[in-house]
DNA sequence: AAGCAAACTTTACAAATGTATTTTCTGTAT
DNA sequence: ATACAGAAAATACATTTGTAAAGTTTGCTT
């Protein structure tokens, strides 16, 4: 067929036979005695362009096959896939104890040997941090370190509960651990209801704090659903504010005490107004922005976080990081 | 131990921990994405040198495997002769890279191909393997395989040192890769003068093991001359068995321990007495017996185990090829 | 036999890789 | 604190590889 097409416009030569025994002997010599192109092309007499397009050929025929022989591969794999399908800049995934599930453990030591190799060579100033169950376990996990030049600046209020996974416990645990500064944010998560904002905020200690957050190098982010598993709902939400009117209005998590539908969108302009912290407007831009957390009941607020923008770098566990990617092929398929 | 070692001599800074997670996505990246090494310098935030070094150190430690289709097509003429000049069933000679001759890697990856195709079809529930440089050779290019009802046979015993190219490591790591079970002769290669060798294997844990010679489907063969390119000879003699003695005693090298002449004949029953694994005439009643092994100081053990009856698969290098076909044809023109 | 075009070889060069050398860094010991 | 030694980074360079031009060969057509 193809034969005879050529011959209809005036064929000149056949093509050399670049038979598939020429072929492996080449690819054997390359990849077995790892000879140089050069080398197998003196010995079989041929010009290394072959030799080169023999070996080339071979790779896209399949003839030859590299495989990777690892434990560690499928979680890279795994990241990979993540990265793409996520639109992140980095993934971290920590291998999860499926028999004995712990949701912040795992995160935390991964978040934990990550932080220590970007402060090795990040040169960061100025580190955000929100708090959370899971930043007490990268505390736990971080060994101590000295970065005198470090400010840990808290980007999220606090509640009146629980002291030490609290915004400031957080914030001044990372700073002790990491040998560095600390700023916190000395005002609750939610401002209660007829409290000015505007007015609020101008007060002195918070604005200078808030002017914090334009410089800041990198931030770490959690997130939480919306459900008797959040420490937000559970005990931070203001009063008047149910869970149930949250789902009612869409919201399936928060990220920073601000509540976002499935598509990353706000939920209540409202309730947003009313938290003590940095908007997602301004994390949008900060340089690096980690966001760690695990647990089924995460992937959603987690896949919305990430559509809005909101995460660069993402550290979970191979648990979560499947059921995110179920989770956005199902989507996918559903709507194209 | 070594730490102290390591301070005694003003150490100053530990190495960092080229851990194999990170060799493994390395490799990912270079092999898989196809990206430079300055690439993936660049995102792991390394130097290129370390990602360089991170790829060799792979390749020599086995991380990636490369297997090509039908390494041995090319070399047909020279396996018909070599089949019927010796009386084999089965020939199968690598290329060789005769500038750099490596007696071990060209036929360890045929053996390698040999292998795969032959535990795909051939339906082996038990395999007897001896062990030396080219089983090893073969370990580092066979790709991971299942064969959950195969089991590898170690048919010969140990040497003190060397720890991966042993008896258990050659055993174990064929079982690993292959997805099979193992069990090892944990025994020396050689018993000691005055130990009673009927006594010696009547033990419980051997003299099951000795069981399973009887109902190997193949053995995985090699051969050694009498040299100092002998690990068997350099490491594994027996105190008062010198080199010397066997050459005078007409040896001229060794299979599965037991030294034979020019004409395949045992060299001394005694020494073989003394051996602690499969006898060679229990190895002519598997049905199939492969040998691997290359390189020119071979040539004579080769021909000399093939007229024994211990070969019919032979897996070698053309060079050895050659050398042995001129061999033969020399004998047969001397004696005929 | 001249023309022609396909397919190869030659040539050239840019990019990537491998390796040796120098420099910088860091923990330990003096 | 200073000197020191070992390790990694930085640098430099030779080799190898990939690719895109040229130029040449070959077999067919006219």
């Amino acid at each position: 067929m193809r034969q005879n097409a050529r011959k209809d416009i005036g064929l000149a030569r056949e093509p050399i036979e670049e038979s598939d025994a020429f072929v492996t002997e080449i690819c054997w010599h390359y990849y077995v005695n790892e000879m140089t192109q050069a080398e197998i092309a003196r010995l079989l007499d041929v010009t290394r362009l072959r030799v080169n397009q023999a070996i080339q050929r071979a790779k896209t025929l399949g003839f030859v096959k590299i495989q990777i022989e690892s434990p560690f591969l499928p979680r890279i794999e795994l990241q990979e896939e993540l990265k793409s399908c996520l639109g992140l800049k980095r993934a971290v995934i920590s291998p999860s104890n499926e028999a004995d599930y712990d949701y912040h453990k795992s995160v935390g030591a991964a978040l934990a040997a990550l932080l220590t190799e970007r402060l090795a060579t990040g040169d960061w100033k100025s580190l955000g941090v929100s708090w959370g169950l899971t930043l007490d376990s990268a505390i736990r996990k971080l060994p101590r370190q000295s970065h005198p030049d470090l400010e840990v600046v808290s980007i999220l209020g606090g509640t009146a509960k629980g002291s030490t996974l609290n915004s400031f416990g957080i914030a001044s645990g990372f700073a002790n651990v990491l040998g560095a500064r600390y700023s916190v944010l000395t005002a609750p998560i939610y401002l209660s209801e007829g409290i000015d904002r505007e007015v609020f905020l101008s007060q002195y200690a918070l604005k200078e704090h808030f002017e914090k957050f334009a410089s800041l190098d990198a931030v770490l982010l959690t997130c939480s659903n919306v459900s008797e598993k959040s420490f937000l709902v559970e005990h931070g939400l203001p009063q008047g504010l149910s869970p149930e009117a949250l789902i009612d209005a869409g919201a399936i998590g928060d990220v920073l005490g601000k509540f976002l539908d499935r598509d990353g969108r706000s939920v209540s302009a409202q309730v947003d107004n009313r938290t003590v912290g940095m908007s997602l407007e301004d994390v949008i831009e900060v340089p690096e922005k980690i966001m760690a957390a695990a647990g089924p009941h995460k992937v959603e607020i987690l896949k919305a976080a990430c559509q809005r923008g909101l995460v660069d770098t993402l550290v979970t566990d191979d648990t979560t990081a499947r059921l995110l990617l179920k989770s956005v092929a199902k989507q996918s398929t559903a709507t194209g």
